[in-house]
DNA sequence: GTCTATAGTCCGATAGAC
DNA sequence: GTCTATCGGACTATAGAC
């Protein structure tokens, strides 16, 4: 649409996870990601609330897959399997996008501002969850302790499927760390 | 001793403290917590490593007496009941405390970049307290689920532990979201 | 103990779409 | 004219380098 290049959000992005991968988070400048992006250090504290976040952005999608889920599941379930179905399904999100995943995985495991950023995105993701199964009906604390070990399992999933060679899936991952933990205890 | 007043770290703790809660972290200064604590602000960054580990050096601690009683506990219990017992009885190092807990606790609650700290020290004692477990035969990935269940019911007992009016102790917050669960499931 | 780079904020200006 | 996206420059505090 007219003057400037469409999706600056999108170009933002590009070139963070890029610079991050070639030189990592630190040795990076806000100024040198607008750059590569075609756009000033202003533009990008426009769409980012600081230079972390353009990792994160999506998380906010994830979170809201996974309340709907929740909110739509049939209740003989229990909170847990509730929570996991939901975890497994919005992780159709993420499919297809292997390969940026492992690299943003990898910038994040690299840097500790990085992965208190990511921690935080989990934990609001698991209050959102146990929020969505209080309101059906589940009480605390089992709702949040469902809720956080759903999570601890999709985090567990997810590494699995970042590691693997193989074209399994995320769903499948998840579903697979799920039946695991199951079978022990 | 001699030259300078004793236990700079300390007044550097309490100093920090009393600014957030009067006024806010955001809005206080590394300045102005140095100043208060009779030192300069180098000295600050001498004993932290930046401005959010005031609220949290003692976490370390807490981290090693967990390790050390999983490392202790009788093989027969649960890998779960290890970890809860183990932060139970830890938790005797915030025992005492429980007022500049409560400050403490209203401090991160009120600020984003506090909460995240939090997360990843929290984080970094899950991880901790499932490489005790695993190293005394508890297979992945039960032994981080067991870790990070454990550390979702500390969580859980801890804010009870502060919100309640009366002398319970944290070791019996903990015990009772404990008992709660296992009543529940 | 000083000096400097970078993150992040604030106010305002400008260019185009409608 | 209004609305939205971009840009410019000055400014403070954190944090690390020398």
């Amino acid at each position: 649409m007219g003057r400037w290049e469409a999706d600056a959000q999108g170009r933002l992005r590009q070139a963070a996870l890029e610079l991050f991968t070639e030189r990592g988070y630190e040795q990076t400048t806000v100024a040198e990601i607008a750059e590569r992006a075609g756009v000033t250090e202003r533009t990008f504290f426009r769409y980012f609330a600081d230079k972390r976040e353009v990792l994160f952005d999506r998380s906010n999608a994830l979170q809201n897959a996974v309340v709907s889920s929740i909110e739509a599941a049939d209740p003989p379930q229990s909170p847990l399997e509730a929570v996991v179905e939901a975890l497994a399904s919005a992780g159709e999100l993420l499919e297809g996008g292997r390969d940026s995943s492992r690299l943003r995985t990898a910038a994040i495991a690299a840097t500790p501002s990085l992965q208190e950023r990511e921690l935080l995105k989990l934990f609001t993701l698991a209050a959102a969850a146990a929020e969505a199964l209080h309101a059906k009906g589940v009480p605390d604390p089992t709702a949040r302790l469902a809720a956080e070990s759903g999570v601890s399992i999709f985090r567990v999933g997810f590494e699995r499927w970042i590691a693997d060679d193989a074209d399994e899936t995320l769903a499948r991952s998840i579903r697979a760390v799920f039946a695991e933990l199951k079978a022990l205890t």
